[in-house]
DNA sequence: AAAACGAAACGAGACGAGCCGTATTGAAGT
DNA sequence: ACTTCAATACGGCTCGTCTCGTTTCGTTTT
């Protein structure tokens, strides 16, 4: 696509573009979201404004870049969770895992920021679930799915539901500050998931 | 409180209180809420931006009271949840209504306004919790203690963390519109938190 | 009782500041 | 040379403050 005759601009562009993403990062997790003005982003990146705007569309569309950019980094290529043969303790790993990571305050405010963005833009939600969510969806069913096999979980469980009822609470719980994310309240969690998923709960229907 | 020997404005106080709340309200559900402003709300209502800035300090205070007082009207006094003996039945009755009411665009919008307000604010969140989320829950909490007493839900089971794993995977769904909400979906949230609060599921721990 | 008064609350809107997104220009990179 | 860039000016919009003249309503005077 970009295999022109001319010279090649696109270290420049690389460069730029690296600086404006890197400091969206930095401010965002500095302020509050609603205070990241595309001003202190270009002043910040050493950059003028109109070469945030030749690239990104909106202030959003900027910033949600920066989100994307940063895990798809951390997560290199393929995201696989632990898998010990023992499921409720490699859930139980995982959560604690995620607990802590909300609790990092950096990490906290670039989320919240990721949330007001797609809880209000139907598009940005689309591209969230596409190159975010489902990628480590995909990773945590897989494990739920090795467990089936394992004998450790219903045959029959609906994979999404239990992935819901494993995650929403936390992050529900998280959003609305309702109670302090603890490793216990990561455990309790677990317990709840498999008691409603575990083998034998005939897990399609109750009657 | 008020006992003071100057005359008394109240009656006007109350009317452009009123009329500033209803404006809110209306120009919530009709735009999204990034585009309501507080001169708009001032047109709509026919008082002085002063009038506003007088009462609330912020934007985003008004934007919540005026939430606020929709549902302190809409509840009356006390909230209580159907109750015919069969949980099942009555949990599912509640969660089609609640899947209902995320489907009307009005209070979508309501709801997603109200929620990029208090994710941002540690202290609207809080306000939130004590004066709308707090009364619902003890009213479920309620039926499920009365659950508990007909033998339907095991003795020791969380009754917080039940209410979590019921609603926080609807919540989520319409937040992050990652699927579909229906009555199946809804039935599916039932059936799933009683195989995991049932009687004699040993809610406390499943080692 | 009727009229005049005065304090509080009010509607309207001007204002400065900040931000958005566009357009221009001269310098720097390749 | 040709492109991309940083810097900056600009119009438009919103916020929150401030001022000004008006309306409301209990009190006081007649």
């Amino acid at each position: 696509m970009s295999n022109e005759k001319g010279p090649d601009h696109s270290r420049r562009k690389e460069r730029s573009r690296q600086a404006i993403l890197a400091a969206a990062r930095a401010l965002v997790t500095e302020e509050t979201y609603e205070k990241v003005t595309v001003e202190a982003i270009a002043a910040r990146a050493g950059v003028g404004k109109q070469t945030i705007y030749r690239r990104w569309p909106s202030k959003s569309a900027v910033v949600f870049a920066a989100l994307l950019a940063l895990s798809e980094d951390a997560d290199g290529q393929s995201v696989t969770l632990p898998d010990t043969g023992d499921l409720q303790a490699d859930l139980k790993l995982v959560m604690r895992a995620t607990v802590e990571e909300f609790a990092d305050p950096s990490f906290d405010k670039l989320i919240r920021a990721l949330n007001t963005e797609i809880a209000n833009d139907a598009a940005l939600a689309a591209e969230y679930r596409e190159k975010l969510a489902r990628p480590l969806d995909e990773a945590k069913k897989a494990r739920l799915r090795s467990a089936q096999k394992a004998g450790q979980l219903a045959l029959d469980a609906d994979l999404d539901l239990a992935l819901e009822m494993l995650y929403a609470p936390l992050f529900q719980s998280w959003l609305h500050r309702s109670r302090p994310l603890t490793a216990a309240y990561a455990d309790s969690l677990v317990d709840a998931t498999l008691r409603a998923f575990g083998p034998g709960t005939g897990a399609r229907s109750a009657h």
